[in-house]
DNA sequence: CTTATATGTTCGGCAATGCAACAAATTGCC
DNA sequence: GGCAATTTGTTGCATTGCCGAACATATAAG
């Protein structure tokens, strides 16, 4: 049989757009990394089975592992496989502490953070209720460090901080985590990463991306999902956002807004939207046309989600029909996505993951519309991670930079 | 400054989805390939070009360029470039007959065959009308087999036969040229890629992807656009056929669907498609919406479209109403793509390539609802090598098996 | 206790790139 | 015409990194 190999990422000096040829070291960073992913993304693994997984020779094999062991990121422990005839293979495991990245989010009605160590292990997590509404970036910025401070205070003796991951609600351009627009925050052109940088004064690298964009990551890698390399995530929170992982790499088009699938076209009918266009998807399946759907809603004293699923789980039919009839929507929506993008998984995310039990059925009947075969192959899923995807992607994202590069990043 | 800096592929036996290692062999083949790429698509260089844009060693480029001269892939010449001080360095230019492959086009209304050499040139091409409806595949490939044959006796004397690449109006599997379903032709689960081989009787192998994939990769390769690496194919034919490249990649998805943009939906209070579905995109905006709004093509002796064509070259107002009718439901689900995939460049095609001054103004109407930010950065464009762009694509297609691995093509 | 088996370890070989010194070919200046 | 400055090709050696073979080691099975 034959395989494509892909092979990893370098970052070398030089214009962009130019061909650029690579050295041996190149060779060792990529083998470096292709060892580290698969034990990131697998777990502990035998040196043997590292060799037979990578294809390498044993004895380069044992020389990647003695460098990650001298980089702090790995360890080996005797006898913890299960052995056969033959000398046992000595299992190969992370170090969380080895590289540790600080990961951010800044949601509508949130923030978060939490420390997290190469193989996903979280240390510490922290999320605080915001109400909605514009809030000044400064005061964003201290009230995250603030909330830093002590997770990083708790993290074990010796650790290696690698480098920071931020979520945020807006169009991002990933190469400086430069804000464009932030919507639901009324951010507008905000060096938001550079931000980041001189409030928590970490002498790491930090890295910004779309919300939606991270729960595709954070589902893609630590969402259980196998195989998978072709998944779209859709998050519900004001609008609609969407992330897509195309042939296991994120689609942003040429300046991050790809995937903006709250303002496609579904329904010309429709009402007006605030982005100024008329039948909008998420004017029909986001949580503002649910909330209308519902008149009980405003009646109750809780939060207006809330007091939604909280009607839908005391069986009270018409908030389940205006779940049904938001659920058609979201699932008419899917079926567009579905022609476009022939995913294996779509996961749903933020409101859609709270009120899944009760969407799944209507989604599936709107779904209906799309060509059959690309359907058949498409798997709705509840977010595994639920409404941590965006954090836990952050962290990824951070780790991803040490991950490509273990020697380069590990060294600082 | 600091670039991201991709490394090609390799084959390799081994399990799918396993993480593979590289070793040293594969540096060359990815020096290789970055070299003669370089060459294919911006055309010569000097050898001294050629270092500075790989990033490599004057005395590795000269290795490689020596590879290369082996190989039959390249020559050098003395004084072809403008000089300053200093020794003048050669001029290294591709061979064409060093790497030719056999293009082949099976669309709605015609087949084509064409014989492409690396670099781009186009030897010879043959294209033939065919009637609309349904053909049996063994009779297709004759008469594809009959067209190609006086193409490859008149290659030159001692051409390098590399591949061959058929483009096809349907869903295919890339990996063995499987079409899955090519309703326009009548054809079904058919393993056009055998078929292709065992008729054209070339012991070479024989790629096949869907038409409107290879109107993408050919407008991205050979379109003269410069450093764009996100587009957007349209091309219509009978539907709507929808290729996307994104990040310099072509977007399939899990089994080729992707791009399936046709079948969108636009319009729910539009007709019936003949998915089943209703408000499709193509029903509004493809070729049979297009003749319906217009009264007056029935009555003209002429292929549809033509008549079409003619009628607007004669500013015939109601024609010319019609066209714009379908033009603004082209630009809305462009719009719809916009919004999803953030592309730099649109590339109408087909249908939209023939009537693209008359359209053009509606298209813009239709776009306003997308978002401001991302339309202000794509562009709308005439295909700019027509009708042939799927072709070309096909030669695209195939040259790239060798252009990524050109010692272990070449050799054969 | 022996044999078969699988894996770690060591060391020499090989492939590919980089580097430095030198040679060659051009421009420009006198 | 000659010479310096400049750029690039060429050559030989150093370095990096992977592979393979031989050997050592640790287990299971009989």
């Amino acid at each position: 049989m034959v395989v494509e190999v892909e092979l990893g990422r370098v970052k070398r000096s030089g214009r962009p757009g130019a061909a650029r040829g690579v050295a041996a070291e190149e060779l060792r960073r990529h083998n470096l990394a292709t060892v580290l992913e698969h034990l990131h993304l697998n777990g502990s693994a035998t040196r043997s089975q590292l060799t037979s997984i990578t294809g390498l020779n044993r004895s380069t094999v044992a020389d990647l592992i003695g460098q990650l062991t001298d980089l702090g990121l790995v360890g080996e422990e005797q006898g913890g496989a299960i052995s056969g005839p033959g000398r046992p293979s000595p299992v190969v495991y992370l170090k969380p502490e080895g590289a540790v990245v600080l990961a951010v989010e800044m949601s509508v009605d949130s923030i978060a953070v939490a420390t997290v160590g190469i193989g996903g292990h979280v240390y510490n997590q922290i999320r605080i209720a915001r109400p909605r509404g514009h809030f000044d970036p400064d005061t964003t910025m201290s009230d995250i460090a603030e909330l830093a401070r002590p997770l990083l205070g708790a993290l074990p003796q010796g650790h290696n901080l690698a480098g920071a991951g931020a979520a945020v609600v807006g169009i991002v351009r990933q190469s400086d985590g430069f804000v464009h627009l932030a919507p639901n925050l009324g951010w507008r052109e905000l060096p938001l990463g550079q931000m980041l940088a001189d409030e928590l004064e970490l002498d790491v690298p930090v890295r910004v991306a779309n919300d939606a964009d991270l729960g595709a990551l954070g589902e893609y890698r630590r969402g259980g999902l196998g195989g998978v390399r072709h998944l779209i995530y859709i998050s519900g929170e004001v609008g609609i956002g969407c992330g897509v992982i195309a042939n296991g790499r994120p689609l942003h088009g040429v300046a991050g807004y790809a995937g903006e699938a709250g303002h496609t076209l579904v329904n010309p009918d429709g009402l007006m939207c605030r982005c100024g266009a008329t039948g909008c998807w998420e004017t029909e399946a986001g949580e503002k046309p649910l909330l209308r759907r519902v008149p009980a809603v405003e009646s109750s004293g809780l939060e207006a989600v809330d007091a939604v699923t909280q009607l839908a789980e005391l069986g009270d039919k018409p908030t389940l029909r205006a779940i049904a009839e938001t659920g058609t929507w979201l699932g008419i929506g899917i079926s567009n996505l579905i022609n476009l993008f022939n995913p294996e998984v779509v996961v749903l995310g933020g409101l859609y993951h709270r009120l899944f039990d009760y969407l799944e059925e209507a989604v599936g009947k709107g779904m209906e519309r799309s060509l059959a075969a690309p359907r058949s192959m498409a798997q709705i899923r509840r977010s595994a991670i639920g409404a941590n995807a965006p954090l836990i992607g952050a962290a990824e994202l951070a780790l991803a930079d040490l991950i490509d590069n273990p020697a380069a990043v590990a060294a600082r």
